[in-house]
DNA sequence: ACTAAATTTCGATGTTTAGCTAAATATCGA
DNA sequence: TCGATATTTAGCTAAACATCGAAATTTAGT
């Protein structure tokens, strides 16, 4: 929980992750629309995994990355509720956009 | 727009919001309530005050804290629809909480 | 086996942040 | 004005973080 919010907290992630909403894509393919070098990237992704925030699937050389929906707004809901209970209500019962999938790269 | 999920990237920082969210509270009230020092709350105060998410009313020698609600909802929500604009609709038309208040502390 | 491509790991550096103690500031009540 | 109380500012240390270039890793293709 401390850990997504951690994750949210810097620019580029948050830009990340607005990236992935519309489909997965490769760790080059994000590395290329950021103004950084791609170990720093890389960096980010990892704190993007270990939020638990993406997934990382490994195909030939290239690592294409999925935005993990659920776990996100869960986080964001669940603490927007703290604060108004009344509010926010889970709304769309959502037909989970995760694909039966555990390539999590070893 | 950073500032706020710089802010909510402490868990203290996150408490002390999930505090005022009942009540407005001074800053020794809060203080006497987490395990670090006074002027450690006060650093965190700033933050918070930074990313405009409390406002402060400071009478006679001590200083009343209160969670500006809309703000941090307005964040948050605003950030969640980012990633379903389906989804989460402003829903509760609150009646404004913030009652006619420019106590900014001098 | 060799080479090229994609990505990460490593090691270094500069900046930011959380935390402390001690001192300063402000306000109240006597 | 004095003393007590509430809060912040100042000055510091240690840890965390973002970033880089260079090297290592993994895999595909020849």
């Amino acid at each position: 929980m401390n850990s997504i919010f951690k994750a949210l907290a810097d620019p580029t992630r948050r830009k990340v992750l607005e990236l992935l909403r519309e489909r997965p894509m490769t760790a080059g393919e994000l590395a290329d629309r950021f103004p950084v070098s791609r170990p720093t990237m890389s960096a980010h992704f990892a704190v993007l995994k270990e939020a638990d925030l993406i997934d990382s699937l490994k195909i030939g050389t290239t690592i294409t990355y999925q935005l993990k929906l659920t776990v996100l707004e869960d986080a964001l809901l669940g603490f927007a509720r703290l604060f108004s209970p009344t509010a926010e209500e889970p709304a769309t019962p959502r037909t989970d956009p995760t694909p039966p999938q555990e390539g999590t790269t070893k």
